[in-house]
RNA sequence: GGGCGGAUUCCCGAGUGGCCAAAGGGGACAGACUGUAAAUCUGCUGCAAAUUGCUUCGGUGGUUCGAAUCCACCUCCGCCCA
């Protein structure tokens, strides 16, 4: 099985603009392909975890890889997929931002010896000349034809900006140059970039009389077809800082029953047939499932020693037993205490279990706090520093979020 | 450039002088039921020293005892005309 059918089989290909040139190429070692990712927050999420991932299986398969970092496609901003303009960013934000995605990336992919490339097209976009450019590459585009395209289509409605209506003549752009500088021949990326990479290999046809192919993986959607990877909070994040080890791996331990084959199948590295095997899984059996899924996904991310600590976390936590050792923690400076007490209230949001106090209140009176196991009733019980620094001190707000307390 | 319409809380959306912290829905959160799932039902959803006080209806000023609501100017958006 080549990496072409291994991919179809896990469900992951959504449009090909010539399947039978592109297994060809990418079976055979023969790919150089580009994945974009646009510096728009300063860590990379679920669905650039895909697109990692993607490219990993086709650099094993033996495919260049080369990572776009869109330092000069962020100044403009992806209007696919957006009912409203993104907010502008500024060069010092994009740059930072930049040099976060490097250093994530670098996890997941060898860029040793030259095995895969890492650009930034702020490099060869911020230098343009506008007339130049427009010159150039502007009768290439037709207007008509751009409107037609569904990443603008539903801008229609709300209002498109001329920059951002730009944006896919930036990205097809950036595919010709690759072609250029270093013979790429393929782009892949999300589902929703689909007009955007037609873009690059008309463009490429246009100016150079050459084949350019691309493909889109399929997004993440869960069952009620909403974008996987995004909680209440926003996104899921890869940085260990901005999302817990911990809670990515409550994230995809509650997934719902009608996702995880799809989530196993298309995020996982696990062979097929160990997760053909899991189908046949069935009720509660699919928390098992979940497990795996969770576990799995958090070693990728954060290694297999967070992995275990999450998951030790989890079961001491659900299921009874296990170390509280490595649950989430929060210690609380001495100045919170007020006459050498905290009330169950300060508590609750000094460790981000609420918002506020007005919320925090809220859950105690809803009987949805418990201090140790034991149901906190009284909004206003408090606590001696003694107390909690004494012995262990669990708070828990409602099933799943809970937290441990220590004195600094 | 001209004409018209619009901006309300996390989102959609009602409200056109006091009864407005602001209907209704969605979402989120909490409870019951469960399998850390889904569905369903209930509660709840600005902040706080909490039967009270404070801040909020694009922005800034103004009218009024009192403004989300009326007036002026400004910003942004949509539609039509150029």
């Amino acid at each position: 099985m080549g990496i072409y059918e291994e991919l179809q089989a896990r469900g992951l290909l959504a449009q090909l603009t010539d399947a039978d040139e592109i297994r060809d190429l990418i079976n055979n070692g023969k790919a150089v392909f580009y994945i974009g990712f646009d510096p728009t927050a300063d860590s990379l999420h679920v669905g650039h975890f895909m697109a990692l991932c993607l490219m990993k299986r086709l650099q094993e398969a033996g495919n260049k890889p080369i990572a776009l970092i869109g330092g000069g496609t962020a100044m403009i901003g992806d209007p696919s997929g957006r009912t409203d303009m993104r907010a502008m960013m500024t060069r010092e934000t994009i740059e930072h931002n930049c040099e976060c995605f490097k250093k994530q990336m670098s996890r997941f992919i060898d860029f040793s010896e030259g095995r895969a490339l890492m650009v930034n097209n702020a490099d060869w976009l911020l230098d343009l000349n506008y007339v130049d450019f427009i010159r150039d590459i502007g009768p290439c585009f037709s207007v008509n034809n751009m409107l037609r395209a569904e990443c603008y289509k539903q801008r229609m409605e709300k209002g498109l900006s001329f920059l951002e209506f730009n944006y896919m003549i930036m990205q097809s752009y950036d595919f010709l140059e690759l072609y250029k500088r270093y013979g790429c021949n393929m782009q892949f990326g999300g589902d929703d970039q689909w007009s955007n990479m037609l873009g690059g290999t008309d463009l490429i046809r246009r100016k150079l009389g050459k084949d350019a192919y691309a493909m889109t993986i399929t997004l993440l959607l869960n069952s009620e077809g909403k974008k996987m990877g995004k909680t209440q909070k926003g996104a899921v994040w890869l940085d260990p800082n901005k999302t817990t080890p911990f809670e990515f791996y409550q994230y995809w331990r509650n997934v719902a029953d009608a996702d995880v084959l799809k989530c196993l199948r298309m995020l996982t590295f696990l062979p097929l047939e160990q997760i053909d095997e899991m189908d046949r899984w069935e009720g509660s059996q699919l928390n098992q499932a979940k497990e795996i899924l969770a576990y799995e996904l958090t070693a990728l991310v954060h290694g297999r020693e967070e992995a275990e600590k999450a998951q030790a976390a989890a079961k001491a936590l659900f299921a009874g037993g296990g170390s509280s050792e490595d649950m989430p923690t929060t210690a609380l400076r001495e100045e919170q205490f007020a006459d050498g007490s905290i009330d169950i209230l300060g508590i609750l949001v000094a460790s981000g279990l609420a918002a506020s106090r007005s919320e925090a209140r809220r859950a105690v009176e809803q009987g949805g706090v418990s201090v140790n196991g034991g149901k906190v009733t009284d909004v206003k019980a408090a606590y001696t520093r003694d107390a909690i620094a004494a012995d262990e001190f669990i708070v828990k707000k409602g099933k799943k979020s809970f937290r441990k307390i220590v004195v600094e």
